[in-house]
DNA sequence: CTGTTAGCGCATTCAT
DNA sequence: ATGAATGCGCTAACAG
């Protein structure tokens, strides 16, 4: 910026009220520095900027698991565009389900001083942000965070699974298993409550053997699906809650061409499942996005302390096919 | 960090050290200040460091048409997992083909002094980037930059062009449609190119009619697919090559669950292909990602001028048995 | 309207 | 082994 000011002729100040578009410079002199700046290529240094005005910094930081999987990559767009809106830049980072790395992360965004802090909480313990007093902009999504109060979104999910579940039995399934995630998962546990909770409601019996859980990958859910579905005719499910996208897909590649035998509702929607025919319990990833980092960019650092909010955001049944299979 | 040096009667300076790590501290200082740093909850301002320090910034930009799009999303987790080999933070950004916001955001992303920047680039014009002497780090994805020079890593676009469409020449097809993207782009272009050369090595004619570009998203392909099988049974195509996720899917859409009567091979590979035995020409996105970055971190931007390097991806053809659909 | 001084939070350089 | 002074690039608060 100095080289501008000298290549213009006039004062560092000069420079920067051009830069800031404040009032007060002459046409002339503003033209001047313009040249200077076209000439030398220059660009502002907006860290410099954010460290002397004490603002904020215009960067909002988020950590999700995974931006490959499509569930999250929906979350960042959604943050980022809301992002946008507040003028601010995302910092995207995976956590891989690794509490060490997660808590890396969030040393590392808080270091860079971000405005706000979005986390898909991974880790047992996230006292640690609190500690650092910023807790103020902190929004957790999807799972809540564990001993720490701060504003949290989540989606319906033991309502949700409720739905799919309650679907299946209406269409006469008495023996209906569930392949899920690992059960340290938040949505895992909650999802598995959903599915317990509807079968008691539906006057169906739980059999354990029928519980697959423990299970987050693709690979993992096909292989439980075939284990089911080679059990004796009389212990053998007739149909399937798949309690998130990877553990759908992974039952369809069990199922294959034939999915005849076994009706399946599965959590969260994903992409081909309308062409699929496959019945989903639909959650809206963008929406939690947009609402966390709304939370998140919406309030003022120096509002004080606050109770902690928690939204949730609904979800529906959205009815293809594969959830419409009569029990035989 | 001033706060700190009171809290443990201390200098400003031991306490740097301490954070730092450096050598020549007490045992007994450092565990003071540490206690002091507990205590207050302080974590280091890693902006301010680096701004004194004039060492990197420890960030990369990257700058995407679209996270929610897999094939992106992809490509932002390879960009992610080298920026942490490097230590470093992933800025990302969506341009959503817009010439005007790509340049704002690559702005921005200069303007805090990024290591590297990616770009996929959707402007018609690139220069700017040199003009700031940023050049050095700058590496494109996917689409080669205009009017400038920068290391570019794109995929092999006509070689996978020419590889789908002799495949279907080869099942003896002669009147092969292509649905794809806006003509605008590189991507589409090149694929075109391959289509005609293909055509044309394998003795077959071009027929306009059956050329549908223009159309990027899932919508406009499928209908562009309904309006190629509508045609009279003498002007019909019998094949299709899809030249990018979003046509192949939307075509898959048109088709439903009769697919026997075109044969169709897609650009780019998708969750769920193989289940729905979609032959594919697959790209590496995750390879582009992690090349780009290692180009852009690997060079000590004090290495001066160099000439611009391209590196081109390979693309394989992967048969799954809708694309060797014989022509009736 | 314009320039000068001071300082954001930290690391460097040089004293002590 | 420790600390004081200086400055990174920029802007806020004052001068002129």
């Amino acid at each position: 910026m100095l080289d501008v000011a000298n290549a213009a002729g006039v004062s560092l100040k000069t420079v920067s009220r051009v830069i800031n578009e404040e009032p007060g410079v002459t046409p002339a002199k503003v033209a001047q520095v313009e040249a200077a700046i076209a000439a030398l290529g220059y660009e502002r240094n907006d860290i410099a900027a954010s460290l002397r005005s004490g603002a904020k910094s215009s960067t909002v930081g988020l950590v999700i698991e995974d931006v490959a999987n499509p569930f999250y990559a929906v979350v960042a767009q959604a943050v980022e565009d809301v992002a946008r809106e507040h003028a601010s830049l995302l910092i995207t980072t995976s956590a891989r389900e690794d509490a060490e790395r997660e808590r890396q992360l969030v040393t590392a965004l808080l270091r860079r001083r971000v405005d706000a802090l979005l986390i898909v909480p991974a880790g047992p313990d996230h006292s640690y942000i609190a500690a650092t007093g910023f807790a103020g902009n902190t929004v957790f999504l999807d799972r809540p965070p564990a001993n720490t109060e701060a504003d949290t979104v989540l989606v319906d999910n033991a309502v949700g699974a409720e739905l799919a579940v309650a679907h299946l039995l209406r269409y006469g399934h008495q023996r209906i298993a569930i392949v899920g995630d690992a059960m340290s998962l938040y949505t895992a546990q909650e999802r598995l409550i959903g599915y317990r909770h509807a079968l008691a409601a539906g006057g169906a019996q739980v059999d354990e053997e029928l519980i697959s859980m423990g299970h987050g990958t693709l690979d993992s859910a096909r292989e439980a699906v075939n284990e089911l579905m080679a059990l004796p005719l009389d212990r053998r499910p007739t149909a399937v809650f798949t309690a998130n996208n990877r553990c759908t897909i992974g039952a369809l590649h069990a199922l294959e061409a034939d999915r005849s035998h076994l009706a399946l509702v599965g959590f969260d929607e994903f992409e081909l499942a309308d062409l699929l025919g496959v019945t989903v319990v639909r959650t809206d990833p963008y929406r939690m996005g947009q609402v966390a980092a709304e939370l998140a960019l919406g309030r003022t650092s120096s509002e004080g302390p606050h109770h902690a909010r928690r939204v949730i955001v609904p979800v529906e049944l959205v009815a293809r096919g594969s959830g419409e299979i009569p029990a035989s």
